[in-house]
DNA sequence: AATGAATGAGCGTTCATTCAT
DNA sequence: CATGAATGAACGCTCATTCAT
């Protein structure tokens, strides 16, 4: 019972993850995808359109539950700086606990081909979103800086924690990311205010 | 006809940015860059081991390049912060002057291909370099803060003109990135003090 | 509801028909033809041995059932020559009535595939041998000439109307084939007179 | 010295003539088709766009030679009679000296694909015009009726020969169709006075 | 009988690289 | 050095058929 379609889905969702963290969406064959999901090569399209498919749905599930959930996290916090410390936390969190998924993302989003790439970093957008909102509270609240501009401050928040993890996944990820969140906090707070 | 050699690497070498930044390594096919080239397939072999060392040649060139050119332009500076400020200023001159490379970097920095990744980033190290020296010099005039975590603002500094980099190459370079240029140095020198 | 069974075989024979018509049987999917059956894909094969059998079914029922009604037109017609007016009357009614039909006989007759082709010709013979029956009476009540070769009459009478249907079915069946029948008829009739 | 490059070209075409004849196209694997022609796979793509295009080409180089030749065959008659039996002859001729093109002809005419038939077909259309010609020559040299259907008597006289070779090839090359010419000329004649 | 998810063999095509000229 | 025809391994995807339910 345990191979049940729901259970099909994921096992080749979560194969898909690995593999594609591992070799790169071109590298990965679906064949590989398939025998570490332990299904027949054909079963994948009964749960996929085709190999882009499986790349693109990563992308929506993952970024949409992150979302989700970053949203969560920081909805019952008042102060906007902390809002900013808990999101740093919760990127950080995520992808240390997820390194094949922080694979897939730190490499995918810069996919060459342009209209997979696209399709993919459309679902970036709404956690943009999220930190650009979370900043302009900040602004209203007069905790940063009047004269900030959001969209550089976002590229500032995102492109620093992309740039670590993307260190550390390149690196073998050796380093502790948590150990830096103070610091980061604090950096980017300032540059913020 | 005298430079017919050097004239055929270097074209070689520019059509492959060229056809490399428009469909990324693994699409761009070495037919496409001989005929850009205006050579023969074969001759491509001449001059380079394989595709891969295609790639791996354009970031050694362009990055040693960028690095000598990026030291020249600091070294008559006294004051880190205006090091700072010029080393974004070129980071971003080079980029906008130089869209294909600019797409040529932005993508195959984070290459799949593990090995081919760790060959092209190898090349980043020197540039890394610089950027931390100049950070270090700040903290010791006493300009930038003396717990600031060099590594960090290095991450820093490189990750959001990356992301802003990136950002404009895959918006169809519709900003102009230069509008920024202050407003990025203030944050960034905010956040280092 | 006690005509399932009855009424599934024959389903799924007419939607064979005209999934083939239209795709040719090679590209006709089994899934196409369930679906239009309104049967589950597995279904079929409780019915057929698989996708070949059904093939050769259509033409077992259908060139039988033609070659019956054939034989009924003309059985209380005395004169041979009036039987042949009547054969290519039948002949083309019978395609223009069903163009799906006429579109597999056109074409599957003519099937690459060796054996499953030799099957389908099967049915072809008790028809050839209709037609050449009523030759050889027309020879015999000395209506149609004395030296006609038989055989040679029938390939002219059966490739002259096979040829017109074809044509008519591969641009669009566009012509009205009945206007054709007289002058057909007068044709064949010096031919053999 | 004979592997030149137009000796592949022809290589590989009389390789698929031969494997699409005996298969059809369909079944035809490119791989068997480069086998018998002694090149690789990818060879036979230096020569022909895809596999389509090698049967299109077939029909085109084929059908275009044999109008050529059919032409010349009786340019220099003057009676539209003879002329129709020079092209009975011709026909005959040609199908049964190359019985592996007549294979192809005679099954890929009747081609499933729509698209792909009318490429093929598109190539047929002049040597119906030359009999239209001949027969419509015979009509203005009173040799034929003068009510004649030119276009009937086209489909009757492709017909006849066609269902003629159809056979002769369906039933492994047994018959001398040269036998026939004779009466097959007399029945048409007729058919046509 | 009916279902439809699962299977996996099979194939057209691409393209980096070679090498005879 | 330069050429470009030739090579052939590699892979995404299809679909007839099976079989557990």
């Amino acid at each position: 019972m345990e191979n049940s379609k729901e259970n099909k889905f994921e096992r080749i969702l979560n194969a898909a993850i690995k593999v594609i963290g591992n070799k790169g969406f071109h590298s990965a064959k679906v064949k590989d995808i398939a025998e570490l999901a332990d299904v027949a090569d054909g079963t994948i399209y009964n749960y996929f359109q085709n190999k882009e498919d499986i790349l693109v749905t990563i992308f929506k599930i993952k970024l949409e539950e992150y979302v989700l959930n970053a949203k969560r996290e920081i909805i019952n916090i008042k102060d906007p700086a902390e809002k900013l410390k808990v999101l740093i936390k919760y990127h950080i969190k995520i992808m240390t606990d997820n390194p094949d998924l922080a694979k897939v993302l730190q490499i995918e989003l810069r996919q060459p081909h342009i209209e997979l790439r696209s399709k993919i970093r459309k679902n970036l957008r709404s956690y943009f979103k999220v930190i650009e909102e979370v900043i302009e509270e900040g602004k209203e609240k007069g905790i940063l800086s009047k004269n900030l501009n959001v969209y550089l401050a976002r590229e500032m928040f995102f492109g620093t924690l992309d740039e670590l993890v993307s260190t550390w996944v390149f690196t073998g990820m050796a380093r502790d990311l948590n150990d830096y969140i103070d610091e980061i906090y604090d950096m980017l707070l300032k540059a913020f205010k």
